[in-house]
DNA sequence: CGAGGCTGTGCATTCGAATGCGACACGTCG
DNA sequence: CGACGTGTCGCATTCGAATGCACAGCCTCG
């Protein structure tokens, strides 16, 4: 191959002179198929590729006002505690011939600083794994920028959201525990800004007060294994010991099985129940076999691009927002009644 | 804030009518410092806010030749080994007023259409966590984008590379099972293709054949949990029991001790000693307290970020090549001498 | 009071690709 | 042989911001 033999990146202008046509030419041959006649296109093609021509998007976006880029915003708790996330939206939204700008944040409701580098570009769309106040979130919508919420309620017109059924999964979580006989109880939530543990942590509460059960102690932590760890053990060492605890995540259910196991020398299930929320991969290991509720970001992210690509297409159609249900996944972390059914994956 | 009046994005043109100037003077209140009375450019900013101006960032980089955007391409592997990787990348750049433009790629040596998106964009710079054949690489520079690659080993001229010091890394592993008394080796590589898993591989084999020991058997895995741990299950099956595993790297250790403890009923590391690389944050937990290699992926890619920023300014100047040493965390998976001290962190 | 310097602003052009419209060639048919 | 239609292609303009240059206003100083 020739490769480029300017100093420069090629321009539409260049493959043009080479292939003794004009630039707009050039641009029909890699835009539409009709007005073309084959020979030019070939011969343009020709030029275009001995000059590694490739068209500049940022030029082709300024007319356009399309840009083909997806902004993705994810705050370090999601990008850590779904690891597959991130890698699925990149996947699908590359296989509709979308980019991904990724804009990371420390948590929710980031600052506006934060999005600046996403208001710059003009975003096609815009999934949020993160919670946006009105006023931020009427400020792409007005750039016409597609927005979708990822596991954040967001209700708003023509706004999309896929949320996994935190609340269902929670009270599913608290039936079992209370089936199984559990009667003191104890949460570990996640941040307190976060919008995902809030919700967890109020449905089981929730179902726990069907139960006729209340003033369940709700412990903060930074929703990682460590944060979960730790803040049990400072617990139980001036309070008395729960007979089952829910945690808002998975990271925070392992750190207290292991507080129990090998600090507290406390057995699980037999002497305290822990439950979870997400099933990350650990979950389902030997060590662990925690009972969890099933997210399953891969398939979600699918779906949410799907979402995200129909509203680019339809702006004006009314908001649709998935619920979608968590599975149970029973395994050993939690006791069960007597004759209960014990299913382990 | 009276918020957008237009139907549209506000452009430069919109704010100078606004503020009674001329378009050239709004674009200079958002660029430089000078040339600009203060209350020319209090004015200016005030009709800014009102109609919630924000520069287009494509129209900046067509004439400025800019794009502010740093592309990332991170394989599947690196995404689920190196979670918080892509975080600290991401934070780093937008600390230094960077966007990130994410690639996600199957594996190394990407096809030519995966690349598509971060050709079309004119990048200032690229971070490669996979590897790209040399057409592949001078696409890029000869456009200008400056390039370095985190832990692939590329040799050229003027592209800057960052590793961790798999060999030396793999090669004190050895050292420290063979220490321990272990004589019959197997080890359990990632994909074929995969350039780190080669380079970790074949460090320990080397190690090996300086003590004399050769005919060691490697089995390729897909670098995950499951894979390491059925690998290891079919090798067992057929073959002898090694008395000491290196697995390519952490999740692959993880899943043979516990088909070691799990399915087969063997001790860890009384029978069989089991080492891994990258010190993920399960492998320091009770459960499993994994011997292993640190690889520190916040603080490297920090230093990653440092670097492609300095040869954005410079980028001319000579190819930077660090090789970071991993560190030892000798935990309990390992056996250990008579009289060797147990550290234990 | 006028010449020269300095600061602040506007004018006009530029980046690279997309696209409406007009021009041209060629073919067909009356 | 001329009118007309069809299919290709070029011309010129457009997107939004940056920037060199020109110029206007003001101050300073001779």
């Amino acid at each position: 191959m020739p490769a480029a033999l300017l100093g420069r990146r090629a321009t539409s202008y260049d493959v043009a002179i080479a292939a003794g046509v004009a630039q707009s030419t050039v641009s029909r041959c890699f835009r539409d198929d009709s007005n073309i006649s084959p020979a030019t296109r070939a011969r343009v093609l020709e030029a275009a590729v001995g000059l590694g021509y490739v068209p500049n998007a940022m030029a082709r976006s300024l007319i356009t006002q399309r840009s083909n880029m997806v902004g993705v915003i994810a705050t370090k708790y999601t990008m850590r505690g779904n690891p597959d996330l991130i890698y699925a939206l990149g996947k699908s939204l590359s296989e509709a011939g979308k980019s991904l700008l990724l804009v990371t944040v420390e948590s929710d409701f980031p600052p506006a600083a934060a999005l600046r580098g996403a208001l710059e570009y003009p975003l096609d769309g815009l999934i949020s794994c993160a919670m946006l106040d009105e006023a931020e979130i009427s400020r792409f919508t007005q750039r016409g920028v597609s927005l979708l919420f990822y596991n954040r309620p967001i209700v708003l017109p023509r706004i999309d959201s896929i949320c996994i059924d935190n609340a269902t999964g929670a009270a599913a979580l608290a039936d079992l525990l209370f089936a199984g006989g559990s009667r003191r109880f104890l949460c570990l939530a996640g941040p307190v800004d976060a919008a995902v543990s809030q919700e967890r942590v109020s449905g089981f509460l929730a179902r726990l007060g069907e139960f006729g059960i209340s003033q369940t102690p709700v412990l903060h932590t930074d929703y990682s294994y460590a944060g979960g760890r730790a803040a049990f053990l400072a617990h139980t060492q001036t309070r008395s010991f729960p007979d089952a605890v829910f945690c808002a995540n998975d990271q925070i259910a392992l750190g207290v099985i292991d507080a129990c196991r090998h600090d507290l020398r406390l057995r699980v299930p037999e002497q305290l129940s822990v439950v979870g929320f997400d099933d990350v991969p650990e979950a389902g290991r030997p060590p662990y076999l925690l009972t969890t509720m099933r997210q399953d970001s891969v398939a979600m992210a699918q779906t949410a691009v799907g979402l995200l690509l129909r509203r680019m297409r339809e702006p004006a159609v009314a908001a649709r927002r998935l619920l979608i249900p968590a599975t149970l996944m029973q395994r050993r972390s939690a006791r069960l009644e007597e004759g209960q059914e014990d299913k382990t994956d």
